[in-house]
DNA sequence: ATGCCGTGGAAACCACGA
């Protein structure tokens, strides 16, 4: 069973781009971000007529998740982040697909620092920390996958000195990463590949694909009840270089039945 | 190097992303 976590950058301009990729890697499991697409612009049937169930939380503009299910339907059990009524950026949805609890996570960027929108990216971060302890606890098989724009260390982007005081890269966040961790989670990539250089993201600008300037800001974390059945784990690397690219690649573990 | 590309939405530019 692949489970696959990819920020698609704008499914109106992409839909040709996940469609072919979906036709061609049959992921069992998709959760996507930043659909930039309101509730109702969200290309339902061309994803249904590819075979799969799907259920999303669109919102205009920017941000908007999505779970997709090849040839079922995921339960849905949310679609916001539990902890502020007041927020209303569409960043989170989890539902039941096939017996595993899945939650699709789109993490605030929190550029540029210090400042408002990282302040709101450190808050989003405590509220996780709430929700996803006690979902780690949980005795279901869990997974919390999606672009946390969190590089974890500093093997995790090209050239760690020029991020220092990035949102992505700061200490506040990488110890919310840590913090994670310690309820249980598992970084499923980096536990399979350990040393490897692997990268999840790369900028549209300064050729930074060809020149292999990433990040690994997606991720994929399974909690106890899940980490045993972890087969597998890496990136479609190749997907970024297609024509009209996404600036992420899709990020996949492999579990056994 | 601090938006050089790319998207969406509104307006012929702006906000936002990482």
């Amino acid at each position: 069973m692949k489970i696959v976590t990819y920020n698609i950058n704008g499914i109106g301009a992409r839909l040709q781009n996940l469609l072919r990729w979906l036709t061609e890697r049959t992921p069992d499991v998709v959760c996507l971000q930043e659909l930039k697409a309101p509730q109702e612009k969200f290309p339902e049937a061309a994803i249904r007529e590819a075979g799969y169930g799907v259920i999303w939380h669109g919102q205009k503009s920017w941000n908007g998740v999505a779970i997709l299910s090849r040839g079922c339907e995921p339960s849905e059990l949310r679609r916001v982040l539990p902890g502020d009524p007041e927020d209303a950026h569409s960043r989170y949805i989890e539902a039941t697909v096939r017996g595993i609890k899945i939650g699709c996570i789109y993490l605030p960027n929190g550029n540029p620092y210090p400042g408002p929108k990282f302040d709101y990216k450190l808050r989003w971060l405590g509220r996780l920390l709430t929700h996803a302890a006690e979902l780690a606890a949980s005795p279901m098989p869990v997974v919390l996958a999606g672009d946390f724009n969190i590089i974890p260390t500093e093997k995790d982007v090209y050239k760690p000195e020029r991020w220092v005081n990035d949102a992505l890269f700061r200490i506040e966040v990488r110890e919310a990463f840590v913090r994670l961790a310690s309820q249980g989670w598992t970084d499923a990539v980096r536990t399979l590949h350990p040393d490897a250089t692997i990268y999840t993201f790369w900028d549209f600008f300064r050729d930074a694909y060809r020149r292999d300037a990433g990040l690994r800001i997606d991720h994929l974390l399974l909690n106890p009840a899940l980490r045993g059945r972890l087969r597998a784990a890496g990136v479609d690397r190749d997907v970024r270089g297609w024509e009209k690219p996404s600036d992420h690649a899709p990020t996949w573990i492999e579990l056994s039945e």
